[in-house]
DNA sequence: ATTTTCGAGATTTTT
DNA sequence: TCTCGAAAAT
């Protein structure tokens, strides 16, 4: 196995394969490598079959690049299994376990939206508010319940013969917060989540944990299966998932985590931090070389997460050139900032830059409206992965409930697409179809077929649509399911409907659907396809993942950029109030605040050879602000950015007196002056001495230069007066 | 009884 | 831009 091209730090952590280690990873600084030279190292030197390594990822595109590049290192096309997300993995275990608490392995998988529709039926079912608002609020109190009580919520709602009892801990909790409703709620949503034998993303782990802890001899089988465990992404792993590998690794004892503190970006979602910094590892390696940008990028990302309090120090390093300087451009409208990107890409392009070479990262996906239509009007081509995502978009999820009802028969999908296109069953008929699928104990479609022996059901629509369903379901057995919903989308009137309705990019969406089977179809063997594992499989997909990179522009959140790079990287809207984001700061405060920075940090280190910042004035959609630009942009420092656009340099001054009232009024208190002036002898705890050249925002902020010849703009309070 | 139409309102981030 | 609900049109 060849280890060169690797530094000493990445080739120590290929080799430390025992035990529990930590590396902690720079931005940058070759993770992804690292952690593929390692599994080629465990099997090529070692000697370990794949099948004993779990390597788990963040997203399932990562798990895609990780088995591409592991598989170019074996020189094989060997593909495992255990490359893949949590969730992923979870669904494979439960695919093989589940039955021990009586559901099927074609169990089904939720996602966000089935989640919503069930529990908007149960609002309606206890004539309840069904509003979206409502609906998604009692979500996210029916998740926390959930992980309040974990164990015990499967146990009392989850397994098939349950007694569907609150658990006790946490009914007093749930009334009070949320008052009686809740309860009665709860029971709704989980009576029909149970009824079709279905998980939603958080049940997919809670069940895992359940089997692992309450089936020794499970637990036993897959602790000594999983020789060796990789987790990608740590940081960002929260506490269940950390209980999962914690516990697969039992035995073996041989944990690899990897992670970068300085970009956590989930822990609104519950990311658990302080675990991995005191996860007290046997090696515990660091790595802050960065391969990837230039040493002003670098060092405007060094300086802005310098911000944060809240942190393990690690500056990364470089021994890349210079490059050229930042450019942030001040628009006075979004419309022209969106302009202003869509000419710089242009004019790259014509000094040789391709599509492909150009990110724009947005903070929100509407973001990415603006970008969209400027895009459009200069006829960039580009690829939108924010804003609704590839299998959320209803005529992807209407083609795949079409697939669902006839392989499943499942009455979420016949609500879905009973009605699409049009069959003249509105609100009444679906009441009545509910009604007799009670009275006889059988499915929607079942229903619906008794009903459409009277006369006013016998529609011809409706013998259209049940004999297109039985068709097909005749037909899966021996088809391919890309014919298939070949078959469904021309019989269905699905096509027809987008064709005439001028629909054209819905219709292309579909087309890529299919391609999208096709691919499937294509990278597994021809026992391994059926069409309930391609179901369960794609609902854990949320982008279009398996589109290949071709010459796009990328247009994405930070959020979605991360683990990625691209040569030159737009970070746009970054406004006071957008980014960081005024929402979030309200309900996380300095938290949240940390968690913005670090979001722009991760943004900023994306970049391989030029960063642009660009923003603009105006009113903010949401709140209704005047735009001021974010505070990140002054927190570079100056000498490593130009700025471009005409912008009045007083706005620097309104730009902080909003930022301090935004502050404020979310709950953050102000930051403390030391009342340094030009000229100050100043210390900083890592950067040494140095001279105040400059004080601005009230005093909130200095410049300053220090012994070493480096200038850098820092918060005053990090500074003491020297004598 | 269903479908269409129109205006109002809302948009953080994701497996 | 998209979704939702109310009122009008079929």
């Amino acid at each position: 196995m060849e280890l060169r091209g690797l530094n000493e730090k990445q080739k120590q952590a290929v080799q430390a394969t025992e035990g529990r280690v930590r590396i902690i990873a720079g931005a940058g600084s070759g993770k992804t490598r690292v952690l593929a030279y390692r599994y080629a190292y465990l099997v090529d030197e070692l000697g370990i079959d794949p099948g004993n390594i779990l390597c788990l990822t963040f997203t399932n595109k990562a798990a895609q690049e990780m088995r591409n590049r592991i598989n170019s290192l074996i020189g094989g096309e060997y593909t495992s299994d255990f490359i893949c997300t949590i969730h992923s993995f979870c669904v494979k275990f439960l695919r093989e376990e589940i039955f021990r608490i009586g559901y099927p392995k074609t169990f089904r998988v939720l996602d966000e939206q089935d989640m919503k529709d069930i529990a908007k039926e149960a609002h309606e079912e206890n004539g309840l508010d069904r509003k979206e608002s409502t609906v998604e609020r009692f979500l996210k109190c029916f998740c926390k319940t959930k992980a309040m009580s974990g164990d015990e919520y499967v146990r009392c709602y989850l397994l098939p013969d349950s007694p569907l009892k609150f658990p006790k801990e946490t009914e007093a909790d749930a009334t009070k917060a949320y008052g009686d409703n809740h309860v009665r709620l709860f029971e709704s949503t989980i009576l029909r989540q149970r009824k079709f034998l279905s998980l939603d993303f958080d049940d997919l782990i809670f069940v895992t944990i359940y089997i692992l802890n309450n089936f020794p001899e499970v637990r036993e089988k897959w602790q000594k299966k999983m020789n060796y465990i990789m987790v990608d992404e740590v940081q960002d792993c929260n506490r269940l998932d950390w209980e999962i590998f914690q516990t697969l690794a039992a035995i073996h004892g041989n944990l690899f985590l990897v992670g970068d503190p300085d970009q956590t970006i989930y822990e609104w979602r519950g990311a658990d931090l302080p675990q991995f910094i005191n996860c007290n590892p046997q090696t515990d390696i660091i790595m802050a070389q960065n391969y990837r940008s230039t040493s002003n990028i670098l060092n405007a990302a060094n300086a802005i997460i310098e911000h944060n309090d809240e942190r393990i120090r690690k500056e990364l390093f470089t021994q890349s050139s210079d490059g050229e300087k930042l450019i942030h451009f001040h628009a006075r409208n979004d419309r022209q900032e969106a302009d202003w990107i869509s000419s710089r890409i242009v004019k790259m392009c014509k000094d040789g830059a391709g599509f492909s070479d150009f990110a724009v990262l947005v903070r929100s996906s509407y973001l990415t409206r603006n970008i969209e239509q400027s895009f459009m009007r200069e006829k960039i081509s580009y690829v939108i992965w924010g804003g609704v995502r590839f299998f959320e978009r209803k005529e992807i999820k209407d083609a795949l409930s079409y697939l669902r009802l006839v392989a499943f028969d499942d009455d979420m999908a016949f609500r879905r697409i009973v009605n699409v296109p049009s069959r003249k069953i509105g609100r009444k008929a679906m009441e009545d179809i509910s009604a007799t699928a009670n009275e006889n104990g059988c499915s929607l479609f079942e229903a619906l077929r008794i009903l459409s022996s009277q006369k006013a059901y016998a529609k011809e629509a409706v013998m259209k649509f049940i004999e297109l369903i039985d068709t097909a379901r005749t037909l899966s057995g021996g088809m391919s399911i890309s014919n298939l919903l070949e078959y469904l989308l021309a019989n269905s009137g699905l096509n027809e409907l987008y064709r005439t309705d001028e629909q054209e990019e819905r219709l292309e969406n579909l087309n890529e659907l299919i391609q999208s089977v096709k691919t499937y179809e294509n990278d597994r063997r021809e026992d391994d396809i059926s069409l309930e594992t391609y179901l369960q499989d794609i609902a854990l997909y949320t982008n279009a993942d398996y589109r290949k990179d071709k010459n796009f522009v990328k247009v994405m959140t930070i959020h979605q950029a991360k683990g990625l790079e691209f040569p030159y990287v737009f970070i746009a809207g970054l406004n006071e109030g957008v980014m960081p984001n005024k929402r979030s700061v309200r309900e996380r405060k300095k938290k949240a605040m940390e968690e913005e920075r670090r979001l722009m940090y991760v943004a900023v280190t994306r970049a391989e050879k030029r960063l642009f910042l660009t923003e603009s004035e105006g009113y903010s959609m949401q709140g209704g602000f005047e735009k001021f630009p974010s505070r990140f942009i002054r927190e570079i420092g100056t000498e490593m950015v130009i700025t471009e656009g005409i912008m009045d340099e007083s706005i620097w001054d309104r730009a902080s007196s909003f930022s301090r009232s935004m502050d404020s009024e979310c709950g953050l208190a102000p930051t403390r002056k030391e009342g340094l002036a030009e000229g100050d002898a100043v210390m900083h705890k890592i950067f040494g001495s140095g001279t105040v050249r400059r004080v601005y925002d009230d005093g909130d902020y200095c410049e300053v230069i220090f012994s070493n010849g480096m200038t850098r703009s820092l918060k005053a309070d990090k500074l003491t007066k020297a004598d």
